[in-house]
DNA sequence: CTAGTATGCTGAATATCATTCAGAATGAGG
DNA sequence: CCTCATTCTGAATGATATTCAGCATACTAG
């Protein structure tokens, strides 16, 4: 069965077969996807070739251990613009988004009005992220910190078989 | 200079140098990655190898745009535990864990003692996580949802160079 | 029903790349 | 100054991706 989600993107199990491994291993060689899931060396790459140029697929990467390189502290920040200053949004985004302790941003309904992934080495650059980066931001109101005691979970893998 | 962040493993600014290239393409060819920190695909083959086999580098993954096989629509799930429940929480997160709508799962400081990073493909769905998984779950208090409107900046990269 | 066309497969051939290895260079410790 | 440990390089090898020709299948139009 053919499943069209986006417009002119479809996947048969086949595909979506193909992305559930890759989610869990991006260097699986083609050989080896081949073989489970049934199809010839050349079939899989022309399927896999397919699914990074429809950007189905949108990149490869390594992920590195955290806490083994001293980035063992992670953190939610929120924070909420003055109502006055919304055309500086894109000037606070900007900046925001080019620290590299920001691993993600997001803008989200409910209190605050976008949400910070933080990961720094301690908590001395957790406190210089906050007051010396975030507080002197033009334009913010309210900034919330939650810091995670325990990574209960954490994967990049959506599901993508039918349910 | 090396760095000695965790006990035995120490990273001179060419493994840095690698991972921050390999954190942004985990597919990268060795004869690339060499001729970008300068140095055989031997002598880099054995570096990353290094990485892998002592956990730096924990795995590689395919990164799957989410909008385009119909995973729109991220929120953030946060939940806290009903005092006299506590012996309940191991059983909680495993469920919670196993369910793959659920990405990350954080155990956290402030209001809420968990928050969720859950990826669902509309509000029907999100609908369904919400009264048929989690509040159904025995021992969950309080349950508070925070849709994302707009994904501003994800990556997985951290910041391994030295500041 | 059938010719024509498009799609997607296979297996063999080729090209690219990872991996191994021997030997050379370098730096630390006695 | 010598020795050992580490890490490098370049050449050789082996594994893998990639290309391609030919074949099967399904769909379309007459």
């Amino acid at each position: 069965m053919m499943v069209a989600y986006s417009p002119e993107i479809e996947l048969d199990s086949v595909d979506q077969k193909i992305l559930q491994i890759l989610q869990n291993d991006g260097r699986l060689t083609n050989a080896e996807l081949a073989k489970q899931v049934h199809l010839s060396p050349p079939a899989v790459h022309a399927r896999v070739k397919r699914l990074e140029q429809k950007g189905v697929i949108a990149r490869y990467v390594a992920l590195v251990d955290r806490q083994k390189v001293g980035y063992d502290n992670l953190c939610f920040v929120e924070f909420s613009l003055q109502l006055h200053r919304y055309e500086q949004i894109q000037n606070i985004l900007d900046k925001v988004t080019s620290w590299p302790e920001v691993l993600e941003c997001h803008n989200v309904t409910g209190e605050y009005d976008y949400v910070l992934k933080v990961a720094v080495k301690n908590t001395q650059s957790l406190e210089h992220f906050i007051s010396k980066k975030m507080i002197p931001l033009e334009g913010v109101a309210k900034v919330h910190t939650t810091l995670v005691l325990k990574e209960v979970k954490a994967t990049t893998a959506i599901n993508i078989l039918d349910d």
